[in-house]
DNA sequence: GCCTGATTGACACTGAGTGCCAAATCGGCA
DNA sequence: TGCCGATTTGGCACTCAGTGTCAATCAGGC
């Protein structure tokens, strides 16, 4: 594979289809950058070119789809509910780049290992600091007050339902849409006493 | 510093005392495990006897304090609204091991240093587990059904606005009790349309 | 003093990640 | 076609957190 004479995007998607495979085929810590570099064709030292780090390989594509949702948000009506407004946004911004299946085994292996865990974690921490403002803005809040909560809390939590409708769309192996899970976990949230 | 002739849960203090005040005057990433060991008279792998991560110096005992939230959270009067119970158990356990400055200290590293920030939340993630099956029991939840969400969104919830009041209550200094800000976070969450 | 079990330190190593520099490539221009 | 400047790539040495192994040391019991 001779790299000069491609784009970078076309680069970006070929090292992560590689990747993907092995972390899919092996698992995400027993597959080395070195296996990666091998199997693509390149450098660990382009690896990182690519990559901030090994993570971002499956989770790369978070930190862009925060700027989706954002846009999204942005586009709701002014005058719906604030709760409603996020949902809407969040649900409108679908990954299309895998099937279902292969969803199922990625946000399993995400579930199942620490470092991945945790770092889309940090990715939904980002799209937290994407999303306060607007939400802020629909409050009608002071956007420099950094005693109001309300926003930040609203955003978190809608993130956090999304994270537990996740685990449970992982633990039945897709049989219930995200969406009703996501929607289960806001009733409670909201409603239990 | 003879280690022999001292028990373990002293050697664990000291390190972790060494540690912190390294942390905290330097920067966690700028503190290295030599820098540790060597201040601490150990060497680099008796610290790893001692801690399973650098990052476990300054969260290890966010683990114990899960239990003693478990514990606190049972010993709540049953007929409790879940909410309450819940947030009545989280402020009940307090971390006395630092001064409030301190804390403030801590709080601030944590928020600005990435592989802390990733573990605390970890953490919060076994937290999580230690609590959801209390609360389901609460609820009348049948504990083995991996599609009922509420105890899993509701303590998930608490947690992150417990976060959110966190990261609040470090960027005004300490100035407003943490509780105050919670209880701003979790009104937000339960009444905002 | 000897024996046994536990603890410690030294050492070599792994794997993710980084800085640096020379080699290679590309595209434009004469 | 060859040259030049800009850009990209690979190789290498290194850092750092973390791990396994083994010999040395210690403590306690007899």
């Amino acid at each position: 594979m001779s790299l000069w004479s491609r784009t970078r995007n076309t680069v970006y998607r070929e090292i992560t289809a590689t990747a993907m495979a092995l972390f899919l085929e092996r698992g995400f810590d027993a597959t080395t950058i070195d296996d990666i570099a091998a199997a693509a064709g390149i450098s660990r030292r382009s690896f990182f070119r690519y990559f901030g780090t090994k993570e971002d390989v499956v989770l790369g594509d978070l930190i862009a789809s925060g700027d989706l949702v954002r846009q999204a948000l942005e586009a709701r009506p002014d005058d719906e509910e604030v709760w409603a407004a996020l949902r809407n946004a969040l649900h409108s911004v679908k990954d299309t780049a895998f099937d279902e299946p292969t969803m199922l085994k990625i946000f399993t292996m995400v579930h199942e290992t620490p470092s991945l865990r945790a770092r889309s974690i940090e990715k939904h921490l980002q799209w937290q600091a994407l999303l306060t403002p607007e939400v802020r803005r629909r409050l009608g809040a002071d956007p420099a007050d950094p005693l109001d909560v309300r926003a930040d809390a609203l955003v978190a939590t809608v993130i956090t339902c999304l994270d537990v409708a996740g685990d449970a769309w992982t633990r039945c192996n897709g049989a219930v849409p995200l969406e009703t899970l996501f929607d289960a976990a806001a009733a409670a949230v909201r409603s239990t006493p």
